[in-house]
RNA sequence: UGUCCCGUGGUGUAACUGGCAACACGUCGCACUCUGGAUGCGAAGAGUUCAGGUUCGACCCCUGACGGGACAACCA
């Protein structure tokens, strides 16, 4: 049986600062998150993280989780990415109920903040080009200089931020910048933009605006309008709390909500900036978001991972605050762990020798019982057919086989599943390749499985599928995207040339049980000694089966082989 | 020659906030098995970046080095 009970308390250190603020009675005593993707992209595993923290922390504390999309840039953002993250957060399993959000949504009220900043003299209209701006900003090591804008009068910022709202300026012309401190260390507080100009068609807001508010004077914003308690985001924020506290300091919103900073997840194996993943889509590497060797969620999805697995991956990777890679073996176990108590056993054989077996009546088939899944009773059995010729995998039979080799060869015995004991007695061959053909094997009657005589012991067991009635398919074999483990560590070395070449390998001559023609891509299947697959959601249909290797079953004969 | 953050087995996360460095993945054995799967049992692997200090006692507190990361978009 499945254990899903924790045995213990998950005490981070995000956790423990929540627990701290509730003893206190800390915003009285209510927890509120969000989790605040910009629809720029897919979701990867990385934001499962995120989800899994913001939406399970509301959850664990009684409280609430928002999703708010962080729509501040027109010009990267489309509804297409809005529905696969919508998609993507249900099938993780979380619920946003009536809490769906926009900062697009809060416009008119940034709008009003930035008129207040102006007001109270912290805001002001610059007109240095961008490249200006750029050269008074300073280094890190340097101070910046004042921009000679900075000391317009509040009616003149207020007069030219009308203007620039009402459509008067070219994009660029002029920027709305907080007022605080030119010299400062932290270069997030070197008069930041706030505002810009920028004529582009909002997903949601159509032409209404021409100016958009800057992440920094959105986001904590939005947070404190929608009540949000702990603003959970990842490390390359943690310079910019001071200006996300200046902000909520200067302005008269409604709550001060707390940012905290998690270093955001990592695989190896893989990548997962956003930029790079879109780079694999449009030079076609892969054939899109949802391929199923990107570490997307649809991805994932598509490939036959459950929600289940990468929530547990998550749990158990863990997070904090330093930089990490995690061992993507560790997500592999999760799904592997899940997918043996769910998946339905099938027999499928992908690269298919025949086996004539001679002493088995030529018209005859029987139906043989065979177990759905040996792990859970309840998913019950079903009938498979046997007759004189069936298939095998060619990798299961060897001429000459080395030592601890337990499957069939010439003069040896090798069960077959579900059904009887078989010796080889000949094997046929094409005469220029020298491939096997056809392997003539006789069988024992006296040990189909179940019978008294069935116990007699033979080293091993494989798989097979009857001839007469199976099912021809496609099968794609997937495997990791890159050849080495930090693929983007090497800055040298563009990521994409580790792309492993074998990442995707396709198999067309595969036999598999007559039943699959009714599966369905969210079925989850283990093909018996081969590992766990599903029908591929896209390509798939009635006429031509296709099927993704989700993963291999763990191969312990392939360590053995290789030594 | 700045500010901020971070240094614990191969990987990731812990260590009741000062008391025997633990758990998981991975690796390696053994047992069991009609999936070379699953399962069960066991082993190896860090003395916590380094140097001082405080203390009966330091992964934990202090100081200083060293190492890694983030910040100079009108991106988020």
């Amino acid at each position: 049986m499945k254990n899903t009970e924790k045995k213990y308390q998950l005490n981070d250190f995000i956790r423990q600062k929540i627990r701290t603020d509730l003893k206190e009675n800390k915003n009285n005593g209510k927890v509120h998150t969000r989790f605040p993707p910009e629809p720029n992209g897919y979701l990867h595993i990385g934001h499962a993280l995120s989800i899994w923290l913001n939406f399970g922390l509301a959850e664990e504390f009684n409280g609430k989780c928002n999703l708010r999309f962080d729509d501040t840039n027109p010009e990267k953002e489309e509804v297409e990415y809005v529905d696969s993250i919508k998609e993507d957060i249900k099938w993780l399993g979380y619920n946003w109920e009536d809490r769906l959000y926009y900062a697009s949504d809060y416009f008119e009220q940034l709008y009003s903040y930035a008129v207040e900043l102006i007001k109270k003299g912290k805001a002001y209209v610059d007109s240095l080009t961008a490249d200006e701006i750029k050269k008074y900003r300073g280094t890190p090591t340097e101070p910046g200089k004042e921009s000679p804008h900075r000391n317009r009068t509040v009616e003149e910022n207020l007069n030219l931020f009308e203007k620039m709202r009402a459509g008067e300026f070219k994009d660029g012309e002029h920027i709305l910048r907080a007022k605080i401190d030119m010299s400062s260390p932290n270069m997030n507080l070197r008069d930041p933009a706030i505002y810009r100009i920028k004529k582009a068609t909002h997903h949601r807001t159509g032409d209404k605006w021409c100016i958009y508010p800057m992440y920094d004077f959105a986001h904590g914003q939005s947070d404190a309008l929608e009540g949000i308690t702990h603003s959970i985001c990842t490390l390359e924020f943690e310079n910019h709390r001071p200006l996300y506290d200046w902000l909520l300091d200067n302005l008269s919103v409604p709550c001060h909500p707390q940012q905290i900073e998690f270093a955001r997840l990592n695989l190896s194996y893989t990548v997962m900036s956003k930029r790079k993943l879109l780079t694999l889509v449009q030079n076609k590497t892969v054939s899109g978001w949802d391929d199923p060797r990107m570490p997307t969620l649809s991805g994932f999805r598509r490939r036959g991972y459950t929600s289940e697995a990468i929530k547990n991956f998550v749990e158990k990777a863990g997070f904090a605050k330093r930089e990490n890679v995690s061992d993507i073996s560790l997500l592999e176990h999760c799904l592997r762990e899940d997918l043996n108590y769910k998946a339905l056993r099938v027999m499928a054989v992908l690269n298919p020798v025949k086996i004539i077996i001679e002493n088995y009546p030529e018209n005859k088939t029987e139906e043989l019982d065979a177990i759905n899944n040996p792990e859970d009773e309840t998913m019950g059995k079903r009938k498979i057919s046997f007759s004189r010729e069936i298939f095998i995998e060619k990798e299961d039979f060897m001429e000459e086989p080395p030592k601890k080799f337990f499957r069939l060869s010439p003069g040896n015995e090798v069960r077959l599943r579900y059904a009887y004991i078989i010796k080889c007695v000949s094997v046929e061959k094409d005469k220029n390749t020298g491939d096997v053909k056809v392997i003539n094997c006789v069988y024992d009657p006296e040990t189909k499985s179940g019978m008294p005589q069935s116990s007699r012991k033979v080293k091993g067991t494989i798989h097979w599928i009857n001839a007469n009635d199976c099912v021809d398919a496609e099968v794609r074999l997937y495997d990791r995207l890159f050849t080495i483990e930090h693929p983007d560590k090497d800055k040298e070395k563009d990521f994409t040339e580790f792309l492993n070449p074998d990442s995707l390998i396709v198999l067309n001559n595969c036999k598999v049980e007559p039943s699959l023609k009714d599966s369905n891509p969210l079925d989850k299947l283990q093909f018996e000694r081969r590992g766990y697959f599903c029908i591929d959601s896209k390509d798939s249909n009635k006429d031509k089966l296709v099927f993704n290797r989700t993963i291999p079953l763990r191969d312990s004969w392939a360590k053995i082989s290789k030594q």
